[in-house]
DNA sequence: TACACGATCATAGTCACACTGTCAAGAGTT
DNA sequence: AACTCTTGACAGTGTGACTATGATCGTGTA
């Protein structure tokens, strides 16, 4: 296991000093010379591994974005309960966002909004991810979780929209040096989207509302019952 | 009025030509002499207006985003209930992107993430509508509407992160022929957040909501009362 | 030690494109 | 006609991505 203690082949130099580099200036503002000047390699030797400066960009995220959603992608089915399940799911981007800036500078700034990275492994992975995601709600809109007419793709917009847009408001103020309390902002989040589209029937165990206006039928049944109810 | 029929500048030919490319290409993918073609002008007319690609990229934005902001927050004021203000301002910006998909792909997709586009007039106009939304927030949480521990911030992201990413999306699935469907999804967007932000009380003349566990207490007030609800 | 070979470097060169500068050709005005 | 302002044509500069080439370094092998 000793031996696990990685060299840094000139590969990872060159990707390691492109993610700085491309976060911090942008990918347009960033010269080839100067990341090779960072990463201790010659220009040649940056054409020798990606053919193309955008080569180089679509390589970045390749690594940590297939490892982290891979590993997402074995925990999520041990746990139990939809709400629990996008619950890490949306826990898992915000940390991988949070814990690695220059990642996500590079993948929100950047990448999200160029066709070609859509046509790359790594917004493969994303995607999947995002599928899975589409698919707890649904799941949650089947076994009665949610309300059914709740729309799947709105509900996941909202999640991924929402944590998008803080992350990139985030970077765009200027501070990314001050961590983020964006992880503080999930559970706020998910109360506020799960109140919203949560089944306010009475088969879970879960808080039930009334309309006012269904109060007053509400009240005759319960006197003339002792108070137990029944679905 | 006959005389309103504006002549078209060359200014405005030649932004009307950029918008068209840069949305269709990308900033970066785009040539000078590609917009000077398309506008009917040389190279040299391009600078004459504007100093750099960049300062071109910019002016674009300007004229429609001061207009539409503007005339928004005109009609705001006006509105009765800051659900309704709310559900206005969010149906402006929709509208907006909707009806010139140029104009939000190049907003959301080319200058959202430019650091410089942040100290451009057009930014400024963009910001002041998204604080006009904030307030409105905050005076729905001030005056009992909302839940007073609702976070402002987090409900305006929730708001503006959905749209901007159902625009996003939109725009790079590569099919901004078709209309989008957004504006349907506005009123479902609203229910869920108005649902799980809105305070459950009774105090404001909208739908009521009560705890089933109140509801006993409830039926005995409405029986000695004849129904009426006094505050 | 000597050699071979692949990886890396240094360097020079090509090309595309943003941007500048110059000057001449209209168009409008006096 | 003279004057001015706008526009176009065009040549030129500088930067940076990318290519091509030969030198050099490091390492394994005879």
């Amino acid at each position: 296991m000793a031996d696990k203690i990685k060299p840094k082949t000139r590969k990872d130099l060159i990707m390691d000093a492109a993610l700085c580099i491309f976060a911090e200036k942008g990918f347009q503002n960033a010269t080839i010379t100067e990341i090779s000047k960072e990463a201790g390699v010659s220009d040649a030797t940056v054409y020798e591994y990606f053919g193309t400066k955008e080569d180089l960009l679509f390589a970045i995220p390749e690594r940590i974005t297939k490892d982290t959603f891979e590993a997402s992608a074995k925990v999520i089915p041990y746990i139990k309960g939809v709400e629990g399940k996008i619950r890490a799911i949306l826990l898992f981007y915000i940390q991988l966002y949070q814990s690695n800036p220059n990642y996500s500078a590079l993948v929100l700034l950047q990448l999200m909004s160029n066709k070609r990275f859509r046509q790359t492994p790594a917004h493969t992975a994303i995607r999947k991810s995002s599928h899975v995601l589409l698919d707890c709600i649904r799941e949650g809109i089947a076994d009665g979780t949610f309300k059914k007419d709740s729309n799947p793709y709105l509900v996941r917009s909202m999640f991924m929209g929402t944590i998008e847009h803080l992350f990139i408001h985030w970077h765009m103020q200027g501070m990314p040096k001050r961590k983020p309390s964006i992880a503080e902002l999930l559970d706020p989040l998910l109360e506020i989207v799960f109140d919203g589209i949560r089944a306010k029937k009475a088969d879970s165990g879960t808080t039930l509302y009334l309309k006012l206006e269904d109060a007053g039928a509400l009240a005759k049944i319960l006197q003339k019952k002792g108070g137990g109810t029944t679905s």
